[in-house]
DNA sequence: TTATTTAATTCAAACGTTTGAGTTGAATAA
DNA sequence: TTATTCAACTCAAACGTTTGAATTAAATAA
């Protein structure tokens, strides 16, 4: 490592001492104004930065954040991450990534970790897998343990910390209404199990704008990511009236379910019309490209990111636990009409 | 914050020195057996944890490496982070994670943040901004501060320091071997500018491929990102004689290629077979799913790691730089025969 | 002259840990 | 008895910073 400038440094090279040299640094009028331009002259030209190991030291703060999220890959998260970063970089803090890659044990061995790493909050999206079976012990240690806490997107009503949400009801109400807006009659929906919270919102939205136009809910199918997802969505053409349009609660689950509509010689929009959640690089390069209902993800992040770090900082006021909603949107394309 | 115990804590409490006690809980022979017990005892049941702002000032390492990426949002990007997270945490590092957004001002500037943080070491791959107009001085920096450097995917050979890359003109090679074999006789690549080595390298393999075939080198359409991609990857069907095949530098325009190819009516694989660079989800769920080469990022990442951290725990041994290649591999969908 | 004010600077403790160099006091050897 | 050894523990410095309190020395007031 490079020789390092430090306060006794700059100390030794004038004969003074540290606390001069501190104070000088921050301009305090306790020093001589000679004194003081020469030192910040010096600081300047060697580049002096104060130490951040001594800082943090000090102020028993670190200025990193900690994110834990189940992966990179979908477009959505990695979306929520760049708002995080952007708000954090902007309010002088760092961010340190974890991925949970949807496992219990590794959300678990990542939260040690960024408590060991003693990060200043911490913002999270729950694993599948932990939301699956409800163990949610290794979060409630670090509410427990005051370290302020946001919760994205998988959230969990036992849990009481700052949330930000979708607005999962709102954004399967506008998908499932501007299908019904075209004229479709046999809608199906293709969603995950009922203990993925979002999953249900959007569902709600789904039966709430059904009931609107007064049609009855038709095909609902839920996959089981654990088995082959292909055939389970194949449930969708499998009875006597085929649907004249899906909303799939993720890209992927919308991408398979016109793939399998193609195959079976259905013209996309003509006689199948297709929306999914998640306005990702699958529904923009598919063909033809899918119509999606938009996350927002950026601006969730950015929300995110905003709250733990006014919760950070204002440590202490002890308000209680806020709830976001973010607003879902739709863009159009090839999928639909 | 919750009450933290500390070496003071535990000291008080049997009224011993801290040094004691630092000294029972590393087993040291210097302290009795009875008092080290008893002291052990109580750190664990008091889950006393060092203070790491401590131990980074006192050994001055963070355990975290900086890694620098331009987006996340690409498969490989994601896949590569994997598995330096993976590498790190097996040896007892944190990972920080910065994006560059391709920017040479948003680089440079989550360098500066690193190296304020105090990261040991960092692991990159450089922003399409700055690989285009040369500028580099922010990265020579670190060298020359002697900070351990990784550069991944993205490298430059004006940089002196380990790099790991694909061996992209294995990788194209191999996919122009494959299109080939098929028995096709005119095929087209799309590739990027020239100052980008990646595109270039996969151009090396897709000439030496055709040379093998004693073919000519057909159609090679040079895609600048600046303007709109689609038109001109159009140009690939513009010519009188229609190409029977298409090597792309990267999925998006692997895609964008078989979109353009279904809409003027050929059939993929018969008429024109395809195959795309980067196995991300596009490749995967695109309709036909289309043949990629893989990169293997999840072993770049671990290899950047694992190189990374050699040199921070071997710093002073300072042998010259190394390079490593991974093998490339290619898996076969829809879009080839 | 002597006390008081003021400006300029230094002291010292604190954050929590590590570690080589002391310091005890008791047991053993000469 | 008196020196020697040894086990068990404490001291103190170091990492780099901040900051209220204390010190200095000169200038001013009484």
């Amino acid at each position: 490592m490079k020789f390092k400038v430090t306060l006794k440094t700059i100390a030794k090279e004038f004969g003074v001492s540290i606390s001069t040299v501190s104070k000088a640094l921050k301009d305090s009028p306790d020093i001589g104004l000679e004194t003081r331009e020469k030192i910040q002259a010096f600081a300047k030209m060697y580049n002096y930065k104060p130490n951040s190991f001594a800082l943090n030291l000090r102020n028993q703060k670190s200025q990193v954040i900690g994110v834990v999220v189940p992966e990179l890959i979908h477009h959505f998260f990695s979306e929520v991450i760049s708002g995080i970063e952007e708000e954090a970089n902007k309010r002088g803090y760092n961010v340190m990534i974890c991925l949970s890659d949807e496992s219990f044990e590794k959300e678990k061995a990542n939260l040690e970790m960024l408590m060991n790493a003693n990060v200043d909050g911490v913002v999270m999206s729950i694993a599948k897998e932990s939301l699956r079976s409800g163990k949610l012990a290794h979060i409630n240690q670090i509410i427990q343990d005051e370290v302020p806490l946001v919760l994205f997107d998988r959230v969990h009503k036992a849990l009481h910390c700052d949330k930000v949400v979708g607005d999962d009801v709102g954004g399967g109400f506008l998908a499932t209404h501007h299908l019904l807006e075209e004229g479709r009659k046999h809608i199906a929906m293709i969603t995950t199990p009922d203990h993925l919270k979002i999953g249900n919102d959007r569902k709600k939205g789904f039966l709430k704008a059904l009931k609107q136009y007064q049609q009855n809910p038709s095909l609902i199918v839920e996959v089981d990511e654990q088995e082959e997802i292909e055939e389970q969505i194949a449930q969708v053409y499998g009875s006597e009236i085929l649907p004249d349009a899906v909303f799939a609660v993720n890209e992927v689950y919308a991408v398979v379910a016109m793939k399998l509509a193609l195959k079976k010689g259905l013209k996309v929009p003509k006689d199948i019309s297709l929306i999914g959640y998640t306005n990702g690089v699958i529904s923009k390069y598919s063909t033809p490209s899918l119509s999606s209902v938009v996350q927002n993800g950026f601006l969730m992040g950015k929300e995110s990111g905003a709250m733990l770090l006014d919760r950070i900082e204002t440590r202490g006021d002890n308000m209680s636990a806020e709830q976001k909603l973010i607003q879902a949107d739709i863009v159009f394309r090839e999928s639909t009409q």
